[in-house]
DNA sequence: CAGTGAGCGAGCTTCCGCTTGACTT
């Protein structure tokens, strides 16, 4: 029996609030939503009003039995789930299946997690704002209408399983409409020109500077760098101003996955996994926010540690205020939980992390750094283009002492120097001028976490689904994240020196990525076809205008059921049309003709992806068909290249008195000799033009390797063998596989242990669960 | 696991936002 039930939404918050309320309050967490609409079905009666159906699911029953029992028993609930429209929902869902009376239970909110909030909030109970709930209903109901109306019709049209959403969908348009763009986008250069002089005073000093614009092409850069060979150069002007840079704000949810992606290439989900980690042991708030702010205790506390740190001159308590879109601000900042913690136990991971949350937290509470910058122009008597030379001054470090933020931009020259003492009308004696043809370059393609970004500038998603809705889309099989190679590149150096002119052709890397997001075929397809009939909900747009009804709904100005009506009925009849009257939708497009038989070679997506056709089925004979391989797509194949794709798999030669064939399959490239496969690697050999002195090599290392990989063998049992894999050390028995128990290594093992390790079953399960398994496995198998 | 490939059939797949584990690999 006890007089107060609390509930809240996290059970690590739970604990915590337990804590500073004592003995008469028992804190249960509800694990976020209790329930939620029935999943088999559409789960909302369209005919009734839209009334939704709502389930509590299976693996919540147990808890949900427990919370109505404490309740009963309790003489007053307290509600306290999250400040903002779920969190309403969570406390009307609770109120509803819990059987709650209205005279028992109080609903209260605190969006920091301090003593002082909590009662305070205590102090101030209302009751449940039932416009708050409508808001969320109609925000719910909507995301169910859009997903499970339109996916089943890309089922019927694409390919099944394949999944659309208000959130997915656009992510996945930002990510083909910037493909199309780097592709579209046409590259120009211009020169560069940089001029080294060499100063007296102080000795052996450089000075650097740049030309205030670039030149156009290689003949104007060599009619100017002619100007030069004779010119004098004197400095015209020298200026200093003083300027100043301000700390980030702390932490939210998107700006801790774009900082750990950059600082420390973590995936969102595995800073999300790692954060979680250290939320539940206590070291930093809650991990999904959309809010800057820091209590009143983290900012007292970020003074203290700063002024005890670094001096009181480093100290600049500020608050920062929120800039994005729709942001709810039920929480804290992302912070330390305790500022003066500066090492805590856990992984190395964990520890990365909770450093940059750390530093973050303090620099965002510190003085702006002072700086001072120099711009000197320096005159060319021959001609009116001006060098520039530009220096920074650090005069007060302020918050640059513990933090920098980092930016997306891969090309940016952080090329801030100090400027040697000038005067105005000081003649300088040059080094040398170097003009470098420099390319323009396309817009960036996105990373997880700067499609994070972007979605949110959008203000669609949430901290909570920023993660998921990454995985989603790349489950789905619509977006890949990959690294690809570059091209190598030329391009002119022009160089002054002794007053000679030379010209040098140089090589680089370009368009090299890491781990960026490509859009796939079926991406781009599914793309394409909701565009053409669903363009309402593909607007960027789309979700700020319905946040913008569900916030007249929750002021109580609007009726949500109106509110969806309005919607669904225009909606919905597109939904019949396009079921009815759409073509299949496989991206179909014809490259041109066999030169050998003079068929139609065209490129679509076959049952196991994308494929080139060569003939059509209804020809007597049956057409051919071939595979794309990693890396080409159907909108930017050749007909050349697909044409390549039929001269595979091809004889290489022979060896030792057998054939060598060369394919590519579902793995990538490959090598068949003696009925057995030998992958290539597609960095070094390709498929259509290794030969066979070549094929032979890889052959016998692939042999050499395959030696090395047997560890030990038994005299006993010519079948039991340990290995070397991938993940170490394991025991062969008659095909199965068996883990190495810990503590052991496979020269300590003898004949015997191995036979106990195998009476002791396989290392794992053989039987899969159910038919769903590899689907859902697919999942796991990403992460590496 | 390694060049498969449309058209019978039975039934399944799917959304977004709250929250944690339980699983391997």
């Amino acid at each position: 029996m006890v007089e107060n039930l609390v509930i809240v939404e996290s059970p690590a918050k739970a604990s915590t609030i337990e804590k500073f309320l004592g003995k008469n309050y028992l804190v249960k967490s509800s694990f976020g939503h209790i329930r939620d609409l029935e999943k088999k079905n559409l789960g909302i009666d369209v005919k009734n009003d839209y009334t939704p159906q709502y389930i509590v699911p299976e693996d919540k029953k147990k808890l949900v039995a427990e919370l109505k029992k404490l309740a009963k028993d309790a003489q007053t609930v307290w509600l306290a789930s999250d400040e903002d429209r779920e969190g309403e929902a969570i406390s009307w869902h609770l109120f509803e299946v819990l059987g709650l009376k209205p005279e028992k239970t109080k609903r209260i909110v605190f969006n920091e997690i301090t003593k002082e909030a909590i009662l305070r909030a205590i102090e101030n109970p209302r009751t449940i704002d039932n416009n708050l709930v409508n808001a969320q209903q109609a925000r719910r109901v909507l995301d169910r209408l859009v997903g499970f109306e339109i996916s089943p019709i890309l089922w019927r049209k694409v390919k099944p399983a394949l999944s659309a959403g208000r959130v997915q969908s656009v992510a996945v348009r930002l990510i083909v409409e910037r493909e199309r763009e780097i592709h579209a986008f046409k590259t120009s250069s211009a020169f560069k020109v940089t001029a080294n002089f060499q100063l007296t005073d102080p000795k052996k000093a450089t000075l650097y500077a740049e030309l205030d614009n670039k030149i156009n092409n290689r003949d104007n850069t060599l009619e100017f760098l002619k100007k030069c060979q004779n010119a004098e150069f004197r400095v015209a002007d020298v200026v200093t101003k003083p300027s100043k840079k301000s700390p980030a704000p702390p932490f939210t949810t998107s700006t801790l996955q774009q900082e750990a992606s950059r600082k420390l290439g973590f995936s969102v989900s595995q800073t999300m996994t790692l954060a979680q980690k250290l939320y539940e042991a206590g070291r930093i708030t809650y991990m999904r926010t959309d809010s800057v702010n820091l209590s009143e205790t983290a900012i007292n506390m970020a003074k203290e540690v700063i002024t005890k740190d670094y001096g009181e001159k480093y100290s600049n308590p500020r608050q920062y205020k929120t800039k994005s879109k729709g942001a709810q601000e039920a929480h804290e900042a992302i912070r330390p939980s305790y500022l003066d913690q500066i090492d805590i136990p856990g992984s190395t991971a964990e520890k990365r992390l909770y450093d940059l949350i750390r530093k973050r937290t303090i620099a965002s509470q510190m003085s702006d750094a002072a700086l001072e910058k120099t711009t000197a122009t320096i005159d060319i008597s021959t001609t009116s283009e001006k060098f520039m030379a530009s220096g920074e001054v650090l005069k007060f470090e302020g918050f640059l002492k513990v933090y920098i933020e980092s930016t997306d931009d891969e090309n940016e020259e952080n090329s801030e120097r100090l400027l040697p003492p000038l005067n105005k009308g000081q003649v300088l004696a040059l080094d040398f001028i170097k003009a470098t043809e420099r390319f323009t370059h396309h817009a960036p393609r996105y990373t997880e976490a700067s499609l994070v970004k972007k979605l949110e500038e959008l203000g669609i998603g949430r901290p909570s689904t920023y993660a998921p809705t990454i995985s989603t889309i790349q489950q789905r099989g619509y977006v890949v994240k990959e690294d690809r190679e570059g091209d190598e590149r030329q391009y002119l150096g022009i160089t002054l020196k002794n007053k000679q002119i030379s010209e040098q052709t140089l090589k680089e890397i370009t368009g090299a990525e890491k781990a960026k997001l490509f859009p796939s075929d079926i991406g781009t397809i599914v793309n394409d076809f909701l565009i053409n009939h669903f363009n309402d909900i593909l607007d960027f747009n789309f979700t700020a205008n319905v946040e913008k009804e569900f916030d007249e709904i929750a002021t109580g100005h609007l009726g949500w059921t109106k509110m969806i009506d309005k919607f669904y009925s225009p909606f919905h009849k597109k939904v019949e049309i396009t079921t009815e009257t759409s073509e299949r939708s496989i991206g179909e497009k014809i490259l041109g003709t066999d030169p050998a038989s003079g068929k139609p070679i065209m490129v679509k997506i076959g049952r196991f992806g994308p494929m080139a056709q060569i003939g059509e089925a209804t020809d007597e004979e049956k057409p051919r068909f071939a595979g794309l391989l990693k890396g080409q797509s159907i909108e930017t194949i050749t007909l050349e290249q697909a044409l390549d794709l039929f001269k595979l798999p091809r004889l290489v030669g022979s060896f030792e008195d057998k054939e060598v064939t060369a394919g590519v399959g579902r793995f990538g490239p490959y090598l068949k000799h003696d009925a057995k496969f030998y992958s290539l690697r597609p960095k070094e050999d390709d498929a259509l033009s290794i030969n066979i002195d070549r094929a032979i090599e890889v052959i016998t290392i692939k042999r050499i390797e395959q030696q090395n990989k047997v560890l030990k063998t038994f005299a006993e049992d010519s079948e039991l063998q340990i290995l070397n894999g991938r993940w170490g050390a394991y025991i062969v028995y008659k095909k199965e596989n068996y883990k190495i128990p810990k503590g052991q290594t496979a020269e300590t093992l003898t004949f015997q242990d191995c036979q106990e390790i195998i009476k002791n079953g396989p290392a794992k399960a053989k039987a899969k669960p159910k038919a769903k398994a590899p689907v859902k496995s697919a999942a796991k198998g990403k992460k590496k």
